[in-house]
DNA sequence: TTAGTATTCGCAAATGGTTGCAATAACTTT
DNA sequence: AAAGTTATTGCAACCATTTGCGAATACTAA
């Protein structure tokens, strides 16, 4: 596995030293789908992976080392339904995320649809906004047809 | 005020209770602009203000007052550095927010600006995003000139 | 290969925010 | 005006996440 090997390398090149927490929470990520299949992880899972591997494994390492990974790029940060879940940085062009509130599904979005608003934003205000990570709430065809209650209240 | 009544107005037409508790939260959230002075207050700006009015005011029932009155459409939530802000929601046309990342302002936004996104997602995906409520994390012009080193590393 | 040192770890305590529950109080009905 | 019903409250416990700190360990230089 290359993303392996260069999320490692990263790390080296940052001057970040190469514990066998950060490697176990590296392979765990890379190799790991979660219970949902949509290629990215709740913490928990991570952490009871990671707990597996080696016992003496802790929380706050798991949180340290995923915001360290998402610093350097190796991981993208996505919030569903208020919990943070991670997923290895797509390497060919970032995507982004819609989050259907109902079903706490997450769907793929593709960076050019994001990329006249960020355009905008820039001409108009000089603003720069955070689009590498972005995650757009609401509620998706399945769940709207379905009828399905979402659980925040947004009306 | 007017939106003072129309908010307890709406309060009533949905079957909830005017408790004193209530009444106080929308007077601190309607006449306060906080410390910050752009119009929204912080969740432990309006207990502490709540507090003086009520002392046997909890932080639970603020929260939860809050999130009903976000609920009904009276008060805006947004994220600021990761802590929730609210504001009186802006009867004459809703505008969301752009929040800087390095000095934590907020700027408004007019919808405009989001229409056409929501167009898109709305046509190519059938996925429909909630941007009642929408703020966009970034570096503002003014930080981004000054360098100022934001918080979150967003590389 | 060992000794030095700065980073990272595990733990425990704190954070902002949420929730379950029994007691209270706002509204309804009479 | 009083009694009944149900939403709402205050409290305390809980949640996910973050942080301070002394002990442990990966790297560096010898």
């Amino acid at each position: 596995m290359i993303k392996h090997e260069k999320a490692i390398e990263t790390l080296r090149l940052n001057g970040h030293r190469l514990t066998p927490q950060r490697l176990i929470v590296l392979s765990i990520i890379a190799s790991g789908e979660g219970t949902t299949g949509d290629g990215h992880m709740g913490v928990d899972e991570v952490f009871q992976a990671a707990k597996k591997a080696y016992p003496y494994m802790d929380i706050a390492t798991v949180y340290r080392t995923l915001h360290l990974f998402k610093g350097l790029g190796v991981v993208t940060e996505v919030a569903i339904g208020d919990r943070l879940h991670f997923e290895l940085t797509d390497p060919d062009g970032h995507h982004h995320h819609m989050v259907c509130r109902a079903c706490n599904g997450a769907f793929n979005l593709s960076p050019h649809y994001l990329a006249e608003f960020r355009d905008t934003l820039n001409k108009e205000f000089g603003f720069e906004p955070d689009l590498e990570h972005f995650a757009v709430s609401g509620v998706c065809a399945k769940c709207q047809e379905a009828g399905v209650k979402p659980k925040g209240n947004q009306e």
